[in-house]
Order: C-alpha cells, then sequence, then structure tokens
RNA sequence: GCUCACGUAGCUCAGCGGAUAGAGCACUUGCCUCCGGAGCAAGGGGUCGCAGGUUCAAUUCCUGCCGUGGGCGCCA
C-alpha cells in the first residue's frame, strides 16, 4: 500500500473499532495543517454519548505505538485528529513504491473483464469532436482499468448499417466505385455524405433507388455487399489514420459495428417475448419500462421492432448486452458516449436487467460528457457554421505546438521538432479534453491548452523533460540512483515525496469515479510540488554528493510518476521540448 | 408540461459531509553572479444561483424555486 492516507486508515481502524464498538470508517483526508486529518472521531461522539475530543484521546490510547509511522499525532478544534508522518517513513515508502513495477499504485482486488463501448464513429461520415471526447477519454480508461489488471476489451461500435446506407450506396453507383473510394480514401467523408443527402432529398427517383437499395442490402444481396464494404474499409481506413495521429490505442481489431449485431437481433426480440415483457403498441414491439414517461405522462417504451418490421439502435444495444456478457464475459460494461443518451442507456438498462441479461453485480455504466463548446458558448462550429473537422483540429494543435518549439527551443532538430510538437499538439487536445470534469460541457480554447502555464498538458510534459535534462547535464543515469532512499530534510523535499506517494490514490481515484481528471490534477499537483522543490533545492550543486543523490532519486521518481501518469491518460512525455 | 444535467473569484476550472472555500490565467509586488525564468515567492479579488430542511458540522446530502443546456415512440 504506497498511499500513505490507506495506511494509516488501515492502521487506526482497529483502534476507532475497539473504541466504537464496531468497525467504523477513520475518515482520513488531506489536511491544511497536517499531513493528514482523521475525522472519525467526530461523527462517533454522540452514539458514545462522549465528546469528540474525548473520543479522540480514547482512539489514540487504543492506537498505542504508532511512532514508527507518525511523528505526531494532534487532537484539534472539534476533535480533529492531525497526524504527520516521519520522515523516513515517508522515504522508505518512495523507495519501495520506486521498486514496483506499477509505482506503488494497488492492483484490483477484483480483476474481471471490462467492455469499454468508445469512439463509434459512423461510416462515410465525418468524425468531429463529439467523437473526439469519446475516443481521448475512452482511450485512458482502457489504459488505467488494463494497468491495474482488469482483462479490458475495447469496442468501436461504429456506425456501419441502417437506411442511410442505401443513399450512401447509390451515390458510391453514380460516381463510380473507382472515383468514390478515392474520395472516401484521401478523407473526404462529409462531402459524400452531404451529396448523398442533397440527392436523396432533391429526386424521388434517387430515394426509390435508395429504399431499393436499402432492401438489397438488408437481403444480402452480393454485389450491394460488396460495395457495403468498399463504404466500410475506406471509411475505418480513415478512422485509422485519425486514431494513429490522436495516438490512441483502438485497431480494426476493435471495430464491432452495428452490423456485426445483425443476426443477434431476431433473439432479442424471441427472449424477450419469452420473457414475457415485449408488447405490442401502435404496430410496433416494443417493453416498457418501469419508471419512464413521456411528454403525456404516459409509459414511455423503448421500441424493439418497428412497425415496418425493422430493428432500430434499441435492440442492437440489447444485443450488445448480450453478447458482451455472454460471449465476452464481461461484467462490467462502459458506454463512452455523450450525456443527451442518459435516458436512452437507462431504458437498455432497465429492460436488460428486466430480461434478466445483466445479473446482480453485473455493471453497466453510461460514462457521461457534455459538449464541447467554441468561444460563443454554443457548441463548437468552424467559421462557415459547419461541425468541426477531426482532423483538421489535429493538424492545427500541431501545427501550433511546433511554432511555439521553433520559438523557445530554435535549436533543436527539424526532424526532433516534428516528433515533439506532435507530442505536444496532440496532448495539449487530449490533455484539455481530460482535465476538466467530464460531465460538464467544455470551452475549447487554442491558447489556454497549449499554454505553458497552468493546468496544461505542455506545462506537464516540460516538468518531465526538464527532470531528463538535469540527469543530461550531470551525465548521470537516471537507474543509477533508483536504489537511493531519499533524504526529505526540507519541506519541499517533503512536500515532494508525499506527493509521489499519492499516485496510488490518484489513480484509483481515477477508476472508482471513471474522472481522468482526477488524475489530471494530481499530476498538475505533482508539477508544481516538483518546482517548487527544484526552486528551492539544489541538485546538481547540492552541498554534498549524499544530498546530490537523494535529490537525483526525488527528481526520478517524479519524472517518472509523471511520464507513467500521462502515458495512463494516452499521452506522450518528450525528453525534451 | 414531464424529466436529466449544470450554476463556485473578472475569465477558465478544482473542491472527498469537516477547521479560514483553492488553483491557473489576468492584475499588483518581490526574486535574474539562476541546475531549462516555459520558473519561484507573495498580494488583492467570493452573499459557493436563491430559499428552506437534515446534521455536532453543508459548496458538498434532501426539497422547492430561478437561470442555462439536453432528452421526451418507431433517427442513432
Amino acid at each position: 500500500m504506497a498511499d500513505p492516507f490507506v495506511s494509516i486508515a488501515a492502521r487506526l481502524a482497529p483502534a476507532f473499532a475497539a473504541v466504537a464498538g464496531n468497525a467504523c470508517d477513520p475518515v482520513v483526508r488531506p489536511s491544511d495543517r497536517a499531513d493528514a486529518q482523521a475525522n472519525g472521531a467526530l461523527a462517533l461522539a454522540k452514539a458514545l454519548g462522549s465528546t469528540p475530543r474525548d473520543v479522540a484521546q480514547r482512539v489514540l490510547d487504543a492506537a498505542g505505538d504508532v511512532s514508527d509511522v507518525l511523528a505526531s499525532t494532534e487532537i484539534a478544534g472539534p476533535g480533529f485528529i492531525n497526524l504527520v508522518f516521519t520522515n523516513e517513513y515517508l522515504a522508505t515508502q518512495v523507495a519501495i513504491a520506486m521498486a514496483d513495477e506499477r509505482l506503488g499504485v494497488r492492483a484490483s482486488t477484483d480483476p474481471h473483464t471490462v467492455v469499454i463501448d468508445y469512439s463509434a464513429p459512423n461510416v462515410a461520415k465525418e468524425m468531429h469532436v463529439g467523437h473526439l471526447r469519446s475516443t481521448v477519454i475512452g482511450d485512458a480508461l482502457v489504459r488505467v482499468l488494463s494497468f491495474v489488471g482488469h482483462t479490458v476489451i475495447k469496442e468501436n461500435h461504429i456506425g456501419d448499417w441502417g437506411t442511410p446506407f442505401g443513399m450512401l450506396i447509390e451515390h458510391l453507383i453514380d460516381l463510380g466505385e473507382e472515383n468514390a473510394a478515392h474520395e472516401l480514401g484521401v478523407g473526404d467523408l462529409d462531402g459524400f455524405y452531404k451529396q448523398a443527402r442533397a440527392k436523396f432529398e432533391a429526386s424521388d427517383e434517387f430515394k426509390t433507388r435508395a429504399r431499393q437499395r436499402v432492401v438489397l442490402l438488408q437481403g444480402g444481396d452480393a454485389d450491394t455487399l460488396r460495395m457495403w464494404r468498399t463504404l466500410v474499409q475506406e471509411s475505418t481506413r480513415y478512422f485509422n489514420k485519425v486514431y494513429s495521429q490522436l495516438d490512441v490505442l483502438l485497431t480494426d481489431d476493435d471495430l464491432m459495428g452495428e452490423s456485426a449485431y445483425n443476426d443477434l437481433l431476431a433473439p432479442v426480440v424471441d427472449r424477450l417475448d419469452a420473457a414475457g415483457i415485449l408488447v405490442e403498441s401502435d404496430g410496433a414491439e416494443v417493453v416498457f419500462a418501469d419508471g419512464f414517461t413521456n411528454r403525456d405522462n404516459e409509459p414511455l417504451p423503448l421500441i424493439i421492432r418497428k412497425g415496418d418490421g425493422g430493428y432500430n439502435y434499441a435492440t442492437s444495444d440489447l444485443a450488445c448486452v448480450i453478447d458482451r456478457v455472454e460471449r465476452l464475459g464481461a461484467r462490467s460494461l462502459l458506454y463512452v458516449v455523450g450525456a443527451p443518451q442518459a435516458q436512452h442507456l437507462q431504458m437498455v438498462e432497465a429492460v436488460a436487467r428486466q430480461a434478466g441479461w445483466l445479473p446482480e453485480g453485473y455493471i453497466m455504466n453510461h460514462v457521461a460528457f457534455g459538449s464541447v463548446l467554441g468561444a460563443d458558448r454554443k457548441i463548437l462550429k468552424s467559421r462557415a457554421g459547419e461541425t468541426v473537422k477531426l482532423t483538421a483540429l489535429l493538424d492545427e494543435s500541431i501545427e501550433r505546438a511546433e511554432a511555439a518549439v521553433a520559438e523557445k527551443n530554435p535549436s533543436m532538430s527539424t526532424e526532433e521538432r516534428t516528433a515533439v510538437a506532435n507530442m505536444i499538439g496532440i496532448g495539449a487536445v487530449k490533455y484539455s479534453d481530460l482535465s476538466s470534469d467530464r460531465v460538464k460541457d467544455y470551452l475549447f480554447d487554442w491558447d489556454r491548452m497549449l499554454s505553458f502555464e497552468g493546468n496544461t498538458a505542455p506545462y506537464l510534459q516540460y516538468a518531465h523533460a526538464r527532470i531528463c535534462s538535469i540527469f543530461r547535464r550531470a551525465s548521470v543515469d537516471r537507474v543509477s540512483v533508483r536504489g537511493v532512499t531519499p533524504q526529505l530534510v526540507e519541506q519541499q523535499e517533503r512536500n515532494l515525496a508525499l506527493r509521489i506517494l499519492r499516485f496510488d490514490a490518484a489513480v484509483w481515484e481515477m477508476i472508482d469515479t471513471l474522472s481522468p481528471h482526477k488524475l489530471c490534477t494530481y499530476l498538475f499537483d505533482l508539477a508544481s510540488d516538483f518546482t517548487s522543490f527544484y526552486e528551492h533545492c539544489p541538485v546538481l550543486k547540492a552541498e554534498s554528493d549524499t544530498i546530490r543523490d537523494s535529490r537525483l532519486a526525488l527528481a526520478d521518481a517524479t519524472a517518472r510518476v509523471m511520464e507513467q501518469g500521462l502515458q495512463l491518460l494516452g499521452i506522450r512525455a518528450p525528453e525534451q521540448m
């Protein structure tokens, strides 16, 4: 257990239990006036018919000698127990954490299979900032859940099926398959989709062809399927270019489009019927989930099969639940999907539970996120009023980063500058998306996200690069100081050591709340504590070799935690910038 | 109308039922014989949307209102 708060809570728990007469939480929290404070005594006082300060004293008496861990335990205010760790304890814990491959982060005590549904762009449609959020947040969750030992299955539920494909295929035929494939291949997905859409709306003849084509597609017509595959392949090739630029983990192996569930749709209907919850309503087959009403306060159905016999998204979402639980063996299903779909997903979950497809203890969690807003506080649009293309946005970020690097580090070679600009530009976009509470809308601001000041990726990357530079300058191999247990004398050394040890807690907070911004906040605090340390404690000019090695060990530990933390967010940490 | 989010410094955002609500930017003031100043230290700036309630203790939990945004039967 690397987090000293967890350790001390475990240490005090028996003492609290002895005083309370049953198990109770010591409520260890960060404190302004000590390393930590235990607040558990205040809640106990009333039940014990005593004062909080008296309870606190009894707890401390019951705890016995804790001097191996704590330098002081002081009862303060109404009954807080202020806790100060010994320097030796913190130093030893840092050494232990640094000898661990996960840098002190606890492994999951309950590893299981988690399916994460994220990204989900549509075939023959441009990726936009909504996909950016889903992709970046989902990718971070994949990394962090894998890190603590879960088996994570990535599922990219691309929109590759449904009625729009009638018009898309007819448009493909009109353009000539070669031309169309080329257009899609170079990434002009939006143009393609819009042209098809325009024809569909303008021409009855085209509309009729498109509808007939949908029938052919669903009927499995070989020629139609071949053209459909062209659309899908050219689109996924384009998605892969974006994923590669974005530096996320998704590959073709993770593709699990709507079309993949075709054969599972009829069984969904059958099984709902067998469960006795399928109802006919206005010609459609639906399930009424408890607690959902429409605008007239009538029960709101989840439509399983439309009046025309076709299926829709609720059906395939239910098929997904079955597939993920029964075939993939997942116990936890995460959906990184925009907040507007909250009710839909709640209904799917409610029906899945009613049908018995999500047993007790199985989790279906909507990892909801808000919209990306422009400077006008409205959903981000380009100057022309259209959705912003993801590739254009990423290109611009890299360009801006490159300009900044060129200005601030002119001596860097062109090759290196290109590589570093990529890490900074992409890191900045991802971090700005990850660093605030995902459920809120967030304001897209180039200048802020690419700034080297404040809670930004470049600031964190800079802190890391600076540490690498210290070792370069001193010609010291970082590995060589890894066995050193640091000496914590100065306040800044102590603060930094304690922060390093809190990495464990930060990672677990991100996992428990599925909120990457918890880890971001931690890394920003780590960088702040480091710069403060570096300002006050000479490293290479330390007064003795012992102190120098101790400080180098702290610097190395900081850089390792920073790099690992950024890696869990899907962000690179260049060694110079 | 019903329903789900959100509302914290001028701006962008943290904040776990606990002590005096924090950070970054911007603003003011220090620190350049400095290891990467892309920095550090300090200062000003708040009726935590409003009103009740629960609690020893509420920015945090509950209820109502106000404001903003979203969702509400065959699109996904």
